[in-house]
DNA sequence: CACGCTATTGGATGTGCGACCAATAGACAA
DNA sequence: TTGTCTATTGGTCGCACATCCAATAGCGTG
């Protein structure tokens, strides 16, 4: 028969393991839904047994959690670098808006869109979506607030002003498994519009929405 | 041995027992979760065996589409009453709004977000989906058109602006399953603002957004 | 009242899952 | 090199599910 498969064990220290894992659990995460974590797929995404994972992880929601959480995370890390902190504010607001649509973001959209439904069975995963969602929001205020001191926008409140955007964005985001060809642009600027609004901004000013 | 269940069956005409079974359905959609509509579950809802479920319903699938048909639309129905065509548009859309906020529209959000997730993986769901979709769309859109029309409100494209409204309160809906306790004002009340802003409306003609 | 149609049952089959555990074999220290 | 520790295996168990099917029994027709 073949012998295309070779049962050699890799041995590697467990804090390296375990990052190995919630990591192959993360991509899985974006790329095919949260309840495709299951200890089976994780393992064969390693080339691994599915018992080393439940011995990392012996509850499976726990790894769910982990891996939604690196997963937004990391892209949050992307569409706000702290590389970015010297930026005006109004380009980091322009770079991360313009991050937010296209299909590139699709992924993301999605991976929230499984998370906030699935939480709804899972209070390890709701958790997550939590702190989550609170450092988005923390990440977004930040921002603003940095704008608002350098003068560069103009709003009462930076922090209402960002819940705003990301509720806007969720509201987008939303039809990320639907068909949305031939939406109009005063849909898809929905965000930019919001921002240089309530941030007092010239129309235009955050860049074209398309 | 206990007797407490009678094997007594009941023999319905096919229409009639299939409604029973989709409503059936239904219910379960919006209290506990599409994925929690299994053979076993709604045959157990109407004291009935499972292959009986089935034989209406050859396609689990099917029957999660049409549940999720059948729960939206009655939702829209009471949303947006036919027999409420009289009343002034404004009237009309504060009740909307109105409904669209505190724990009793949350089942329903709940639901949207269930169905907008699972369509992911179930082409049938999606479809649903997309025409219910197409009904609330049309349904807000015709009335914010006879607001227009009998120069309540005034917008250039009430489409539009029934798209924008709807967003927003997807965006809203994405967190009915987090915590939401201390959110401002300001966020609550975003649809009304939404609507008031783009329907040239004075500032509270919708009501009291809180 | 008897009969036939078919709605309904009861059970079987196969799949994928989480969880659990004793046995095994790498890697590292003595 | 030998021995020990433990990361990893390979397998088992029970559960919930969709799907399928032959047998059964309610109901309307005649």
């Amino acid at each position: 028969m073949s012998s295309s498969v070779q049962p050699k064990r890799v041995r590697k220290n467990p804090e390296a393991r375990r990052a190995e894992i919630v990591a192959a659990a993360a991509g899985i995460a974006l790329a095919e839904g949260l309840e495709c974590i299951t200890m089976r797929r994780v393992a064969e995404e390693l080339d691994v047994r599915p018992g080393l994972i439940s011995h990392y992880f012996p509850v499976a929601e726990e790894l769910v959690a982990e891996a939604f959480g690196t997963a937004a995370g990391g892209e949050l890390a992307e569409l706000l670098p702290e590389a970015d902190a010297a930026l005006p504010a109004v380009r980091r607001l322009a770079r991360f808006l313009g991050r937010t649509e296209g299909r590139r973001y699709d992924e993301l959209s999605r991976l929230w869109l499984n998370a906030r439904h699935l939480s709804r069975f899972r209070p390890a995963l709701r958790e997550r979506v939590g702190q989550q969602e609170a450092l988005w929001r923390d990440g977004l205020t930040a921002l603003l607030r940095d704008g608002v001191e350098s003068g560069e926008f103009r709003t009462p409140d930076p922090h209402v002003t960002a819940i705003q955007l990301l509720v806007v964005l969720d509201g987008l985001g939303a039809h990320a498994n639907t068909d949305r060809t031939g939406r109009p642009a005063a849909i898809t600027g929905m965000a930019y519009a919001l921002a240089e609004r309530e941030l007092a901004l010239p129309p235009g000013a955050l860049g074209a929405p398309h």
